[in-house]
DNA sequence: TAAGATAAGTGGTTAATAGTGGGTTAATTT
DNA sequence: AAATTAACCCACTATTAACCACTTATCTTA
């Protein structure tokens, strides 16, 4: 079963003096009555903040529940996974605060770049998602790879 | 399954002082009702925007969620797949707004030059894509390796 | 073939919404 | 009880989307 949920698109957006951050409105609107205005916040693997609507988040959980805590790897990444998680909702303007620990972790400082990656929203600092896009460069080989599992 | 798109022919319209581009009537006519007027515009391979008709885009997404992003070549290739992304429709007079990052990357000015290619629209510069059109010529060897998996 | 009718392409105006900022009250913490 | 934090409300501005209007081109039909 796949997920409802197809966040595409880039924001450039500001976190105002009280972590206040807007969730860009064609983002918000994709949000199900079923998941009234609730989602997860949580450190993505990569410098930045992902968020998760709640639904989405629950089937991530199960997931999880996969991993046995028998693997050091595992513990690890469970750990990291889901002590940062904080289940918030945004106001009546579709705003939400971000937590300060994301803010330090993501280097967030006035501006923000929020991208839509299916099932997820992506908070980024505009410098360093600009940094990853020219440094992280897909080479010819994992291309060729992902040929083979994806057909577009 | 292959798609219901048979996209064809060239046209030269312009952009408006609103970033508004009017799609030409016979590739407007092939949108199916079940589409609406919803489709994508992304960023081409080459210097160009492309457009989708929406159930075309669905396909695409429901290939994307099969990557895990755990990986992490998987994840730089969604996000530079899904950010640059617009889910749009265009208006009671068959126009819409090209978002302005994408007139950027494409170097539209005034006028645009809109062709169909099969199950996808492309938007160029129109002095662009007669330089493509100099430069890109190709070699015997190409058509050879071609003719091995298209029989036309 | 000429004239009317229809559709297509382009331009502008208005009304609604989105993004942002700040303040007030309620809740929680110390 | 004081202080800090979170929820809620109100307001301003800029952008966007819906609406209306005009001109040119194409099609139809007498």
């Amino acid at each position: 079963m796949s997920s409802q949920y197809t966040f595409t698109g880039q924001f450039t957006f500001s976190i105002d003096s009280k972590n206040r951050i807007n969730i860009p409105a064609p983002l918000r609107k994709q949000f199900s009555t079923k998941d009234k205005k609730k989602f997860v916040v949580t450190r993505g693997i990569d410098q930045c903040a992902w968020i998760y609507p709640i639904s989405e988040w629950n089937f991530i959980q199960n997931e999880l529940k996969q991993l046995s805590s028998l693997s050091k790897t595992n513990r690890i990444f469970l750990r990291n996974h889901l002590r940062h998680a904080n289940i918030l909702k945004f106001d009546s303007q579709g705003r939400f605060v971000l937590p300060q620990s994301l803010i330090d972790y993501s280097a967030i400082k006035k501006d923000v770049t929020i991208i839509g990656v299916l099932n997820k929203i992506e908070i980024w600092n505009p410098n360093l998602l600009r940094k990853i896009d020219q440094s992280d460069e897909i080479d010819d080989q994992s291309y060729e790879e992902l040929s083979e599992r994806v057909n577009i």
